[in-house]
Parts: C-alpha cells; sequence; structure tokens
DNA sequence: CTGAAAGCGCTTACAG
DNA sequence: CTGAAAGCGCTTACAG
C-alpha cells in the first residue's frame, strides 16, 4: 500500500522527518520558505497524517464511544445526531455501538471502547446496570450519561426534567375538564417511568384529584405495550376520557387500540404522548405530547464531555426541560363525563 | 494515568514483553505455565491492550468508516444497525460520521476517515457526487455504497431492485381496477426516483394503460414534498384514484392532504408508499407500502466488505427485492371510476 | 532554524 | 521456549 509518511515527505524535501512534523504543524521553529515548500510536496504527494500514530504519541485519540441501546430506535437517533455535530465541530470521531440491552453486548462494547482507547464515552438512554457502571468507570475516561435510568454518584449527565414536564402534560389535561385520567407507564421500576408517573400524580393532588390506582396501567415503551394497557384501560367501567402515555411510541398503540374500539380521538378519549418523535406530527389525529429537546440533548452531553476532556470540571447534571406540544389528540372531555368523576 | 501496558506485565511477571505478547496472543511458542501466569496477572492488573499501538504495526485498524447523510432517517438508522450488528460481531468498531448531504462536510468525513485509516468504507443511501467519490477512492481502502444514487463503474455496492419493487406496487394497484394512477416522485434527477418511476410506467405499459405525464410529481422524498405533490394531484380533473408514492414519508404527506380534504383512504383514494418503516404500520389507515430489508442490506453490505477485506474479490453488486406489503391504504376504486379511464 | 534521538505500546522476525 | 532488536508513524525535548 502506498500511503505516503512523514518519512516519504522528508525524503522528497531533503529535510528531517522532525522538520516536516513541524512544518506540518505550522510550527514557529521552522522557516517559512521550508514551511510552504513542505506543505506544498505534502499536498502534492497526498498525504495525510496518521491518527493512529499520532494518538500513540500523545496519548489523545480525539474519538469518543456512543454506546446505545438500538440505533434504530427513533429518540436515540436524533440525540445520537446532535452528539456527532458538536464531536465533528471540534475533531472528534465517533464510534457508534449498539448495545441492545445485553449485558454481554454491554461489556463487549466497554471493552472494545476501551482497547480503542476512546478519550469520553457518551450513553444514551441506556438501562445501565451497576455491572456496566463499573466496568465503564474502569477505564477512567469521562463518562456522560443522557436520561439515564439508574443514575450513579459520580457521572455526568443530561437529564429531561420528567416530573415537571409530566406534571405539566397531566396539568393539560385536567384543564381540559378531564377528572378521569389514566397513566400509561413503562415497565415497572425504571427511572423516567417512575418520574412520569410522579409528575402525573402531582398533578391530581394539585388539582385535588383523587388518585385512583386502576387507572395506572404499565406498557413496555412500544406501541405493543400501548395496545395491551389500552385495551384493559377501556375495559373499565367507566374507562378513562383522557390517557397520559409514557412515550410517543406508547401513545401510538394506544391510538390504535382506540380506533379499533370504535372510539374517537379526541372526541371521545383524549391521549398525550412524550418525547414528540418525527412521527407524532404524522398521527391522526397528530399527537399532543411533550417535546424533548433530543438533538439539543445530544449536543449539550457532548459539550459536557468537551468540558471535561479540557479538564474543567463543569456540573454533574444538566437539566432539561420538556414542552407541551398541543395538537389535536386532546380537547375536553363529552359534557356528560366531565363532572362524572368525584373530587377529593 | 495509569493504563497498564505489556512493560508493566512484564515487569512483574518478570520475563519480557515479547513474551508477554505472546502469551496473550496463545502463541504456541510459549510454555503453557508461564502463558496462563502471565494472563492470570495481566487479568488481575486490569489489562486492555492498545487497539492503536496494535494497528500501528498490523497497519489494519479493525475500523470501518460508516458514512450517512444523517443518522435520524430511520431508513438510514436502520440499515447502521445492520452494518453494526456484523462489523461488532467480526471485531471491527465503526466510526459514524453524517454528511448532512453537505459537500464540504462530506470531503472533511472522508479525509477524517482516511486519518483515522479506517479499513474499509461503508456509504448509506448517499447522493455521492462524483468529487466525492474521488476523494473516497484516493483512499484505497474498499468502498461499498448501499442504495447509492449515482453508482460508479469501480465500486461496489447493495441495491434494492427498484423497478420491480415499483413495477410490483403498481400491478397492485392495477388489479385493484385502478386506471387512473399517479406517481410522486422524489427530486427529479435521483437514480432510484428514475427507477422506481421506471417500473411505474412498465406496470402501466404492460397492462395496457396509457401513461399520463399529468399524473407524475414530484416531491422531496419527504412529507412536505408528498403534501405538495398530493394538492397538485387533487386538483386535477379528474383526480388519480390511487397514488404510488417514491417513500413512505412522501406517502405520508400525501395521506395528511387526502385527509384534509375530505377523502377517505382507501374508499376514495388509494395510497401505496416504499421503505416500509416502522411508521407504515402506524398510519390510519396502515400503509400498503414496499418493504426494503433495511437492516439486512446493512449486513450484507458489512458482510461484501468483509470480504473485500479478506481479499476475496466478491460480486460488483449485491441485489435485493422488495416485498409488497398489502396494509390498508389501497382497496378497489368506486364503481364510476373504475373505467373511466380510458385504455390504450 | 534544523537534525538526531527517544519514546508512545505493540508485533514479529532473528538469534539463541 | 525466551529475549533483544527493529520498526510501525508520529511528536517533542535536547543539542547544536
Amino acid at each position: 500500500m502506498s500511503t505516503v509518511s512523514i518519512k516519504d515527505i522528508a525524503r522528497v524535501a531533503k529535510v528531517s522527518h522532525s522538520t516536516v512534523s513541524r512544518a506540518l504543524h505550522n510550527s514557529p521553529l521552522v522557516s517559512r520558505e521550508t514551511a510552504e515548500r513542505i506543505r506544498r510536496i505534502a499536498e502534492e504527494m497526498g498525504y495525510r497524517p496518521s491518527a493512529v500514530a499520532r494518538s500513540l504519541v500523545t496519548r489523545k485519540t480525539k474519538t469518543i464511544g456512543v454506546v446505545v441501546t438500538t440505533i434504530a430506535d427513533p429518540f436515540i437517533a436524533e440525540v445520537v445526531s446532535g452528539i456527532e455535530e458538536v464531536a465533528n465541530d471540534h475533531g472528534y470521531s465517533v464510534f457508534l455501538a449498539n448495545s441492545n440491552a445485553d449485558p454481554d453486548r454491554e461489556i463487549k462494547v466497554v471493552h472494545s471502547f476501551h482497547e480503542r482507547r476512546v478519550d469520553g464515552i457518551l450513553v444514551t438512554a441506556s438501562r445501565v446496570g451497576a455491572l456496566y457502571m463499573n466496568h465503564l468507570s474502569e477505564m477512567k475516561v469521562p463518562i456522560v450519561l443522557i436520561n439515564n435510568q439508574h443514575p450513579g454518584e459520580f457521572v455526568h449527565s443530561v437529564m429531561i426534567d420528567n416530573v415537571t414536564a409530566s406534571r405539566t402534560a397531566t396539568e393539560h389535561l385536567i384543564q381540559l375538564g378531564h377528572r378521569h385520567i389514566a397513566y400509561i407507564g413503562d415497565q415497572f421500576g425504571y427511572q423516567s417511568d417512575t418520574e412520569r408517573f410522579a409528575g402525573y400524580r402531582q398533578a391530581l393532588e394539585r388539582s385535588g384529584l383523587t388518585f385512583q390506582p386502576e387507572l395506572v396501567v404499565h406498557g413496555d415503551g412500544k406501541p405493543e405495550g400501548g395496545m395491551r394497557a389500552m385495551e384493559r384501560l377501556l375495559a373499565l367501567a367507566p374507562p378513562p376520557t383522557a390517557v397520559f402515555c409514557y412515550n410517543d411510541m406508547t401513545a401510538l398503540g394506544a391510538l390504535r387500540v382506540a380506533r379499533m374500539r370504535g372510539l374517537r380521538v379526541p372526541e371521545d378519549i383524549s391521549l398525550v404522548g412524550f418525547d414528540d418523535l418525527f412521527i407524532a406530527s404524522y398521527t391522526e389525529p397528530p399527537l399532543t405530547t411533550i417535546r424533548q429537546p433530543k438533538r439539543q440533548m445530544g449536543r449539550q452531553a457532548m459539550a459536557l464531555l468537551l468540558q471535561l476532556l479540557n479538564g474543567e470540571n463543569s456540573q454533574q447534571t444538566i437539566w432539561v426541560q420538556g414542552e407541551l406540544i398541543i395538537r389535536a389528540s386532546t380537547a375536553p372531555p363529552r359534557k356528560e363525563e366531565a363532572y362524572a368523576h368525584p373530587r377529593s
């Protein structure tokens, strides 16, 4: 293979390779003429410096590792796109690895990033277990978590303020006149589910509505789980007049079941999602939801990592706020239902 | 920083670092006992070999570069997820870079991959121009393109058979009884648009239907373009009874406009997409479309690259077939319209 | 301003 | 079976 090195250039420029190295770095230690000549020759020879050789001596690879459960998740893809943007703007390349939420794979990914000597690590929307976190922190490189489900004590992270956002979403339904509001959660036990549920309860409490446990059902964060959950809710007597869903994917399933049961959204039942995936604008009706600034969260996480990489000991957690996006899946309940629910 | 090297291990094991290297590679050249002892020590010391040092001597980085326009595109994200799967299974790490279809950025990405000394490159669904391709091929590493819009002569690629798939999609509409079938394309001039249009025309011809130029309008591959195009089609007298869309995103826009105009899908107008994005199952009605085996295409592209990396000079182009997925957005036209169109 | 030297962490012929 | 040596392509003190 023909890859040209600093030595090749030195040979044709009749200087030492040290001088070539300096010239290529615009070092003031080399005369203008020689420097320019060397640069011209390098250009002509199609020289590209070897990042691997450089990394070996500088002990910085200018790479970061991004771990995701799966890049096929639209939420994650948006976040990663934000990460990649600022990484590239600062000369960093990103290694992408899917963990598939598989513990074995997670360990393998961490080892792989370790061997690659990445300068830092970003973990998106993962449910990193304790074991995984230990492996990660053994690497002794800065780690930033995005919407992590098990925040440890020593890690930096970017997090959506789930409680406030969920309270806002639920309050929107209450303001419309709903009194019989359900919550379809994610699988039980995950932090963001717990937080979103907490926001839902806070909204009920603040409005003096009694919490009804039967109105809380768990899905799986995907349409399938949303469908199953919605079926259970619609079997209730009376069924809720509004449903706040853990995320848009869940809402997608809920929406489908509502339609299958012949219910009109929002006339018969209101639906709110969370995330504001692209798809939320294109459902029928378009979905009222909480927007997470996904790309922005990716950008901020990378910016935080950059600070850590520069030795600035910045804040532990960056909180971002969700934004209620009112579209067409929410409306006042029908008259006869609005006040059917007893106030506490 | 504390990263332990082969030398550190050598020191505590009281052997040379060459022996350590051999032991860690399970070389038969080192006695079982020493090898095991060394491995134990390495383990205890938390040793992780440096891929960068190894790369420097082996002249293989075991990395590949993946260029995408944007990872936020759901089609691309699925493909990348397939790529990543097989890459990781074979010990390769993947560098991900978004080009944003920006020529400047494309060049920068290529340079960056060059400097990183990636072993191979995968380009997904890009509209790589000639300039870009030149830079790419200068690197002298194997390149595999996926659904590229400007296939060159010397590159390997994985391509969907657009013509056959589009003909199938259109024939499906014809079989339902439609005679007045529109095509909403992508921006004019792109290869896959040209091919899908060709498939559409072939279907018409084979069925003896006359091609009507006014039934062909161009969008932009996104919902917005689909909306504009659909508005133009619905302004026709008579409007088409069915529309074949360049892709699902376009169909999303078309669907929305149909609804805004008070048309029922599929009763008043049938719609077919292309891609079978996740979202296609969750529109209302669920979208009939052509499924591209996205993940599989990513896997095959990476497998092809692997072969090239192993020096096997494999086939230039792998063709994959689309699959018609009939859902609920297509149905026979209303009686009075079915035969309104003159046969040629 | 320029070059020779050392070294980053490995692999792998070459001797023994 | 083991070690000393060379070298991958750079960067950067150290001399001059």
